[in-house]
RNA sequence: GGGCAGUUGGCGCAGUUGGUAGCGCACCACUUUGACAUAGUGGGGGUCACUGGUUCGAAUCCAGUACUGCCCACCA
């Protein structure tokens, strides 16, 4: 490994921090020296995860950047634990999407070129051109979030190794009788001319019509064959596909149609007769109640074609256009679906044969990937019997194996695979997998894992292969262990399989992650990970969804620019995976995390500052004075909370708890006190404050660091290091801090907390009353309880300095003499005065001594009556009884309190 | 049609086992003292969507209603 280490950032003189050079920088230095790469200790337990490998032609979205910097909090921690970690990265082929690129880039040549005018082998090479040039523009950009994935170990679903794997995967499945032929209506998209699975097929509700259409009765059936004799009406979102009309179905059930099963109608612009049948699927309620059957253009239809033994003629072809046979009429053919429905309509109506146009909003097919409206087809596609898959992976979800997190996402995956459909993993595409089956001449089919010489039945040379490729998901589906190189056992795959964590969208838990489930189980024979963790959706701040082509949707990559890395993962870690499913996206929550990150610059500063020269050295606890023993206890609390949180995934609370505690406890109150302190001390106890000092802050930026690597690597290399720290590379080595409960300390938290409350006290009557900043106020506390007293007594300095409540002359006293024209705050056993003098506004006091008099008149009234109530004492617990006893009792003084200082006042 | 979320001060959210509503931003006022004005200090602001129930007591538990959003589903 090279040892050039990074050198600090200049950063400009002002105090502001920067994160653009220092982001970077480390980039740099992590990438450039393989820090990253995967190293494996036999005594060390091992974290593995994979990364949701990106479309190669995806761009960076607020979705990727969210599970980037999830994956990457988790990893970092562990590594800093001491786990061997993966993190496994990678891309897909993503057929469609890439092939579209490709063909799109083609057709702005001049002249355009089609994909079918180079041939396929020729496409293909451009495709793999294509992916040399641009296949990993979306992990570079993830490069800019501070992911440390394993960039030494970059897979591409079409690598030589992970193709060996899908094929290994489709000829077990092929001879195991799984994988069959099947001649079924599917969604076709006529754009990319491609099968399309449901799970890429997005419903949007659209307007249009439902048009009701009269198909006569035929002559031996009592009507006249034409639009004026009687008939039935059937309802259509589709006329055009009529010419593929086999039946008029009625529910039998239907007392208005029953009668009419057996009968035979025209099918209007035909000369076609249509008998007319019975089917329990048509819903009465519906249109009206007849629906016409078209088995090769609608699903549905085609199960009841099957029902009842009817033919499936084709008039839409692949392109969408009507077919040229003896079914369509010959105005019709040739011409484009949406044409030729409004023709049809016309010559419908002309007829008479249209009874009514309604206006009919409902869902419509289109394609996920071109936003062309899918049109059910009839073709062959290669299907994959889930049944039998399906059932293991059902258990081990049942079991808790795998764990879904939040747990309401086990349902999601659970419902779809307890009612899972086969699954249509063939794609009339070029660029993918082509499908490992070869036909010889003597019609044998059979799966090769590689190209074969010649057929294994009977030993012909002449053999052709399926001109299909594979699903995208079929290859995407062994991603956690064909990236570890099974089938071979490797090393790798023994360490870390299964991976430990899967962190994704709730969209794609049916389209992928169910499908790892199911794969890793057959083909490894274990879960391919324990958890599952599903994060929110992000979407805009008025809650709409953000995509691209609505121009709504915000680049992670200008919010980096903008607020550096750190701020946006800071914001991830705060939206994390416990919450709510959709969480909205507010620019100002990022400025509020860059300027939590320049708080933390700025406080890092002040701290070397503060550390020049300074050898590490351990803590006398002894020695330590009060906020430092505070400020020890509160950073061991956090701790704690740090190490339940992360474990739990709760990575919304652990941001929040780090947040507070930089920002209140240490920033606002430790390092003000802690200032003062080592600006007045004699070096004795100021060593310890020093000891301190950078104990909590060097603990901090480790406990912070796989939420903001780039901030805290900077700070962190600034500092002096302890002797098992001083060779490490990087803070990223370092191990997480622990919690040492020797530093917990509640009896230092309970004196801080009234420390603090009586400054906060004395502050604000310094503002109530305009009390100029600068001066210093006269003030006397008289406390009644001995050990309060004493920890007031021994906080005067921090109670009387400056930076806090700048006060002068200070009393504190068991007893004082109150003096007349003073202001007044009660904490806890304390009374506050602040004599006023001239300065006192004797309304004004007494404005806001009734004020806090009503407030606690309110409370007096409120407890008195809980108590009062016989119910209350009778039932409630005996504790809570006592409780609100003491409660009122504390409260009943502070009201003693104002009540005497008002009489003082009005004197 | 089924399922899942959410509804708490202007905005974004916390509120574990029911016991006097919290935080951040924004807002108002004051302050440029050597970590930071991307700051400090103080302050104002909420009948916890609605209805009913359980309970001595409900933001919290139960039932229902209303909106908002998501997922699944073969109503033409």
């Amino acid at each position: 490994m090279s040892q050039v280490k990074a050198t600090m950032t200049e950063q400009p003189a002002t105090g502001a921090y920067s994160p653009k050079d220092v982001e970077a920088k480390w980039t740099g230095y992590w990438f450039e020296n393989d820090m990253f790469a995967t190293r494996v200790d036999p005594d060390r337990p091992n974290f593995s995860c994979a990364l949701p490998p990106p479309n190669i032609t995806g761009n960076l979205h607020m979705g990727h950047a969210l599970n980037g910097t999830i994956q990457d909090m988790l990893t970092r921690w562990k590594r800093m634990q001491g786990y061997n970690v993966l993190w496994q990265p990678g891309t897909d082929h993503a057929g469609i999407a890439t092939q579209m690129v490709v063909e799109r880039e083609l057709k702005k040549q001049v002249p355009p070129i089609s994909r079918h005018q180079l041939g396929r082998e020729e496409f293909i090479k451009r495709c793999w051109v294509w992916r040399e040039e641009y296949g990993n523009n979306i992990l570079n950009q993830y490069k800019r979030l501070g992911v440390s994935f394993a960039w030494d170990r970059l897979q591409f679903t079409m690598d030589p190794d992970y193709v060996k794997a899908i094929y290994r995967a489709f000829v077990i499945l092929f001879d195991e009788g799984k994988i069959y032929r099947g001649n079924r209506v599917t969604n076709w998209c006529p754009r990319c001319l491609t099968s399309v699975s449901d799970l890429e097929v997005e419903h949007e509700e659209t307007k249009g019509s439902l048009y009701e259409i009269k198909y006569p009765f035929s002559k031996e059936d009592g009507g006249t064959g034409d639009a004026g004799g009687p008939g039935v009406v059937v309802a259509t979102t589709r006329p055009e596909s009529m010419f593929g009309d086999v039946a008029v179905a009625v529910n039998p059930k239907d007392d208005r149609h029953k009668n009419i099963v057996g009968k035979k109608v025209v099918l209007p612009l035909t000369d076609r007769v249509l008998p007319v049948i019975g089917d329990q699927y048509v819903e009465t309620e519906f249109g009206t109640g007849a629906l016409k059957v078209t088995p090769a253009h609608d699903a549905n239809d085609w199960e009841i074609g099957q029902r009842h033994k009817l033919p499936s003629p084709v008039v839409i072809d692949k392109h969408g256009k009507m077919f040229a046979n003896e079914f369509v009429p010959t105005q019709f053919q040739g011409q484009e679906r949406f044409a030729a429905r409004k023709l049809v309509v016309e010559e419908l109506k002309e007829k008479g044969f249209l009874v009514e146009v309604k206006d009919y909003t409902h869902g419509v097919a289109y394609c996920e990937r071109c936003h062309t409206v899918i049109e059910p087809y009839l073709s062959e596609q290669w299907y994959l019997q889930m049944s039998e898959l399906a059932q293991p992976a059902i258990e081990v979800v049942e079991k808790n194996q795998v764990q879904f997190i939040p747990e309401r996402y086990a349902s999601t995956y659970l419902d779809w695979m307890r009612n899972v459909r086969d699954w249509n993993i063939s794609r009339q595409l070029w660029w993918g997998h082509r499908i490992p089956i070869w036909t010889c001449e003597n019609g044998h089919v059979k799966a090769y894992e590689q190209t074969p010489s010649q057929c294994r039945q009977c030993s012909s040379t002449k053999l052709e292969q399926d001109p299909d490729v594979l699903d995208t998901w079929f290859s995407s589906a062994l991603w956690p262990f064909a990236t570890l190189g099974w089938p071979e056992k490797t090393p790798l795959l023994k360490t870390f399989y299964p991976t430990t964590i899967l962190s994704t969208a709730r969209e794609i838990i049916n389209l992928w992650v169910s499908r790892m489930i199911f794969t890793g189980v057959k083909f490894v024979g274990t879960i391919p990970f324990k958890h599952v963790l599903i994060h929110p959706v992000i979407q805009t701040k008025d809650g709409k969804r953000m995509s691209k082509s609505k121009g709504n949707a915000v680049d992670p990559l200008d919010m980096i620019e903008k607020y550096g890395a750190d701020a946006n993962r800071f914001w991830f870690a705060t939206v994390g995976v416990k919450g709510d499913q959709d969480v909205r996206f507010h620019e100002d929550k990022l400025d509020e995390y860059k300027k939590f990150a320049n708080k933390l610059w700025n406080a890092g500063k002040l701290v070397l500052d503060k550390l020049k020269d300074y050898e590490v050295q351990s803590i006398d606890l002894s020695k330590c004075t009060l906020p430092d023993r505070w400020i020890l206890h509160r950073y061991t609390r956090l701790l704690e909370s740090l190490q339940d949180q992360l474990q739990n995934y709760d990575f919304t609370e652990a941001a929040q708890g780090l947040y507070e505690f930089a920002w209140d406890y240490f920033c606002d109150w430790y390092l003000e006190i802690a200032k003062q302190e080592l600006a007045n001390s004699d070096g004795k106890s100021g060593q310890q404050t020093q000891n301190v000092l950078y104990y909590v802050f060097e603990g901090l930026l480790r406990a912070l660091h796989p939420i903001m690597p780039f901030i805290t690597e900077e700070m962190w290399e600034k500092l002096p290091h302890a002797e098992f720290m001083v060779d490490l590379e990087s803070i990223m080595f370092a191990p997480y801090p622990r919690a040492h409960a020797g530093y917990l300390d509640e009896q230092a938290e309970q004196k801080m907390e009234l420390i603090i409350k009586t400054i906060r006290a004395i502050r604000n009557i310094r503002q109530t009353f305009n009390v100029d900043r600068k001066a210093e106020a006269e003030v006397l506390i008289e406390v009644s309880d001995k050990s309060e007293l004493e920890t007031l007594s021994k906080a005067r300095s921090y109670i009387a300095s400056d930076n806090n409540a700048r006060v002068n002359p200070l009393t504190i006293e068991a007893k004082v003499t109150a003096p007349k024209m003073a202001a007044t705050a009660v904490v806890s056993s304390a009374t506050i005065f602040v004599p006023l003098g001239k300065l006192i506004d004797v309304e004004k006091t007494g404005g806001k001594l009734n004020e806090q008099r009503e407030a606690v008149l309110k409370e007096v009234n409120k407890l008195a009556q809980m108590l009062d109530n016989p119910d209350f004492r009778k039932r409630a617990p005996a504790d809570k009884v006592a409780a609100q006893q003491e409660a009122l009792r504390e409260v009943k003084s502070r009201l003693e309190t104002i009540d005497a200082q008002l009489k003082l006042l009005q004197g």
